[in-house]
RNA sequence: UAACACCAGUUAUGA
């Protein structure tokens, strides 16, 4: 039955939300892990009504299957019933705090954020990086940076989150700063530091980042694309369609 | 302090 989830866990990180479906109907012993995984492969896709009525039917639910449901609806967007949820479950660990912290702070309650974050009786990295960001994207680098220098400790998502913030304030040289002090970088932290110099005007920067850069994602040629684009910077970006990696 | 092949939930980057 471990195999049964195994298989309706592939299905789904492939999109194949039918098969799993076809699948799951046909298995007879399901466990709350198997439940749970097609419960998330609908709210994933934004099908919480099917989310919901699984979530209804299954036998028994544990926090993960609550915070699976409360997930959806946080991506969904809708926040009143991602907090109708959070408020009915038998209990909450830091993973479904840490969720409806989002959904407030993606519906720009920054209040209520706070007020949760604070209420947490064990914060973990996540929660103070999703605090942070909270703050972030909202208009409030200034408390980002204050919090940020509270925590106990710190993570390349943090640091990201510091570059990245300060680069939608404006603030070219603060977010090089953070970019500059982290032990440890991923490919998310060079795409943010190439963003954050063509939001601040730099496009020669992007272009150097990228050169730099020791690995690509997709979203690394967007990025760049994206900041000659709305520099003006024509020519260039069609250079670079030229080099576009294609996915097949 | 991590590796020894992943059964489910939360945070950072572009369009």
């Amino acid at each position: 039955e471990a195999s049964t989830n195994i298989l309706l866990s592939a299905l789904t990180q492939n999109g194949r939300l039918n098969d799993a479906k076809s699948v799951f109907d046909r298995t007879r012993q399901r466990n709350v892990v198997t439940w749970t995984t097609l419960i998330a492969a609908f709210a994933q896709n934004g099908h919480l009504g099917e989310a919901r009525q699984l979530f209804e039917a299954m036998p028994q639910r544990n926090i993960v299957s609550w915070t699976t449901i409360l997930q959806g609806f946080v991506v969904l967007p809708d926040v009143d019933e991602a907090a109708n949820v959070f408020f009915s479950m038998p209990g909450r660990d830091p993973v479904a705090y840490n969720a409806m912290i989002v959904s407030y702070a993606d519906s720009g309650r920054v209040l209520e954020a706070r007020a949760l974050f604070d209420e947490m009786k064990q914060r973990d990295t996540v929660s103070w990086n999703t605090i942070v960001q909270a703050y972030a994207q909202n208009g409030h680098v200034d408390q980002a940076a204050f919090t940020f220098d509270r925590m106990p400790q710190w993570d390349v998502v943090s640091w990201t989150a510091m570059v990245t913030g300060h680069a939608q304030a404006g603030h070219a040289l603060q977010s090089w700063e953070f970019f500059v002090f982290m032990k440890q970088r991923n490919v998310v932290s060079w795409n943010g530091i190439m963003n954050a110099c063509a939001l601040t005007g730099n496009i020669l920067g992007s272009k150097q980042i990228f050169q730099k850069m020791p690995q690509w994602d997709e979203i690394s040629w967007t990025s760049l694309l994206a900041g000659y684009a709305q520099n003006g910077k024509l020519l260039e970006a069609e250079e670079l369609l030229v080099d576009f990696p294609s996915d097949d």
